[in-house]
DNA sequence: CCAAAAGTGTTCAGGCTACACCCATGT
DNA sequence: ACATGGGTGTAGCCTGAACACTTTTGG
């Protein structure tokens, strides 16, 4: 028997939010600028506090549609960060998470613990509070390693898409240029992708056709032991 | 500023700990006797509770060092275990580890919560305690997929040993037949193994060569971008 | 008609796979 | 001498990289 004595950390999951601006072709991130003490002022990535009748998946959920009101949208563990002083009130060790959204999806809503909600390109973040920097940068790196060998940078678009969207999205993410007519023979060799007789309207050249990410498929092929890599 | 009348959920780690044996050519975890109440006398990871004034991470390698006497070792976060009912006496939120050592060189103690410490061969694992077949599963699958990228095979290994033994290593985690002369290509080729003029003694066989990763090699080739494979 | 991005094949080099025999050592 | 694993090379295939012009659309 354990006792309850134990002084105890106090347990947050924080969320680090990614989406695709196809009308800029920036790949941003989600901040709240901070209403209170400490940090006040500053931006950090949403967050809140685990409840003691939820678990830290449902905490992580929960926060981020008190955020953005999305839902269902991809979401995973990222790391627990937990050293001594990373909150100047008392011993905090926090959850964070990583989520994917389509932007044009996304009505962001302050919530109560923030003056506003913004969307910022990751090449250019503001000062942010806490240990946040160090959030981002794991992050960010997990998001670059992720995207080579899961099909996740479909998340980040929208339902349909032409493939140019898709190749200017791991040339952000990767930091690296990417031929379009090797990318475009890779990605279609998967047969992941389903050609869809819509295309591009209102655009100043020639309108791409778009494509749909055929998820059951993957989910088929991947219990079959398929690896998807880019 | 925030009130600290909160209740808060127990903060605790667990390492799963994978070593190799070389004599019987087995992956094994180490695991503990649970000497009481809950799951009394099942086997689990060996863990415990993170004091207020220690990082995570500093949790996990005292705990470690007090199960198995092991410093320095290959140790890397999980994932974090948090639903509401994994441990019966309360709300306990369990941040998981992975730990790679060499077999020889443990010494295991079983500390003081534990009627005893014993490493299983991962295909033969007991019953074990709270939610441990989940933080097994996950554990496993971690490795896997890291072995595959990261030259972390080596931790599992004595500093010096022959390509063999690399390559028993290799088939027992991904549970695949690799070619013996096409892995030893592929693993030399990367310049990071030093071959030594020291060779096995007392086999009923030619004896074989040793080898000793670079590791100092590795982290410069890393820095400048390099990626291993395997 | 001009600007802008879409769409399309081939060639070459390097890497991966498959495969079989002789060598050194201890019993 | 024999049993056991150590150590070695080649040929075919496939994959990834490099690369330029024509097509479509809106302005």
């Amino acid at each position: 028997m354990f006792t309850y004595q134990y002084p105890r950390p106090a347990l947050t999951v924080d969320c680090v939010i990614f989406a695709w601006d196809s009308e800029t072709q920036q790949l941003k991130v989600l901040l709240i600028e901070r209403l209170n003490e400490p940090f006040q002022d500053f931006w950090a990535f949403p967050g809140g506090f685990v409840d003691m009748d939820e678990t830290i998946d449902t905490a992580a959920h929960r926060e981020l549609e008190e955020e953005t009101g999305l839902k269902n949208i991809f979401m995973e563990q990222l790391y627990t960060f937990g050293t001594v002083d990373r909150d100047p009130r008392g011993r905090v060790v926090s959850v964070a998470h990583l989520a994917l959204a389509h932007l044009p999806d996304c009505k962001v809503v302050a919530a109560s613990d923030a003056k506003k909600a913004e969307w910022f390109d990751i090449e250019n973040l503001p000062k942010l509070a806490f240990d946040h920097d160090e959030i981002f940068k794991t992050a960010l790196k997990r998001l670059q390693g992720k995207v080579r060998y899961e099909p996740i940078g479909f998340e980040l678009l929208s339902e349909k898409f032409p493939l140019s969207q898709l190749r200017l999205l791991y040339e952000k993410i990767l930091d690296t240029a990417i031929d379009k007519r090797n990318f475009r023979k890779k990605i279609l060799k998967t047969g992941l992708l389903i050609p869809l007789e819509e295309f591009q309207t209102n655009v100043a050249h020639r309108a791409a056709q778009l494509f749909k990410f055929d998820k059951k498929k993957y989910q088929e092929l991947q219990a079959k032991g398929f690896l998807f890599e880019i």
